[in-house]
DNA sequence: CTCAGTGTTCAGTG
DNA sequence: TCACTGAACACTGA
């Protein structure tokens, strides 16, 4: 489920959870998600190591290891975590599932799975975030840009909006149901080309974007809990547009399947 | 049985 | 170098 408001909420399931406590070691059920040079190593080097911070840009999580070093968690298309704080190791065992992939164990006793049903989730390790950041040219956080940086991030883009919004590069955490959520909600049609999208449009999308992920964590990233004006409820069922009742239009934008209204979004540029 | 899906990376093109 | 595209990755559920 992870996009930015899911993985917000994951920073804060660490946080309350995870921070301060020893690891004593780190069980590998899938060495594929890690994507370090060697598994082995990297296990033995985290043991005594502690959670020191945990923070978030876009849809990365980032975990500050007393070591000075960054553990990076990020959780593709099905990634999730579930912290285990059962003393018994029988009750700990009987929670585990074959997409529990990686396993923290504290010298506390207390387990925390990295959790993965595809395996397009992985954990890296980086000197800094800002290492990171710098080479994967991660953009600025969809929460927190500001609107000179999101008004250029799509007016010097020839490609669809739709596509610009997915796009982590440009701006980091937009995800497809909520590039979806935000373009039905500001009236923009997915294919307009961000070179030709007006100044007051970008000002409408930076507004809803902001408004739109702030009202899912509030909500932690529950959809079932999400206002009823929420897009996402008409999306799912592939329904009729929740404004006017026209059927919805679905195509493929930006190599992801995307719904729109093609009377409540219009192509022309307001 | 087939195919789409809350995402990224990598190779290749222009 | 840069912007962009399409395939690949892996597994479930409709």
């Amino acid at each position: 489920m992870p996009e930015l408001p899911e993985v917000e909420i994951y920073r804060r399931y660490l946080e309350n959870t995870s921070l301060n406590q020893p690891i004593h070691h780190i069980e590998i059920r899938d060495a594929k998600i890690l994507r370090v040079p060697n598994p082995e190593v990297f296990a033995k080097s985290l043991v005594r190591i502690q959670f020191k911070k945990i923070s978030r840009r876009g849809k990365y999580l980032f975990i500050h290891l007393s070591s000075g070093e960054i553990l990076l968690f990020h959780f593709g298309m099905t990634g999730n975590l579930r912290y285990d704080s059962n003393t018994k190791l029988q009750e700990l065992d009987a929670k585990i599932t074959r997409f529990d992939r990686i396993r923290f164990h504290f010298q506390s006793n207390k387990v925390l799975s990295f959790i993965s049903q595809r395996k397009f989730a992985r954990i890296e390790l980086w000197h800094s975030i800002d290492d990171f950041i710098n080479k994967r040219k991660i953009g600025p956080d969809a929460l927190n840009i500001t609107y000179p940086q999101f008004s250029r991030a799509i007016q010097s883009s020839k490609r669809p909006i739709k596509a610009i919004l997915l796009d982590q590069h440009r701006i980091a955490g937009i995800g497809n149901l909520y590039a979806d959520e935000a373009l039905f909600q500001s009236k923009i049609n997915p294919l307009i080309l961000g070179s030709q999208i007006s100044e007051t449009q970008i000002k409408k999308l930076h507004e809803v974007i902001q408004n739109i992920l702030q009202i899912a964590i509030d909500h932690n990233a529950q959809y079932g809990e999400f206002p009823s004006n929420f897009f996402l409820h008409a999306r799912v069922i592939n329904g009729k547009c929740p404004i006017c009742g026209k059927e919805l239009e679905k195509r493929i934008v930006g190599q992801r399947t995307t719904i729109f209204c093609t009377i409540c979004q219009p192509l022309i540029s307001l």
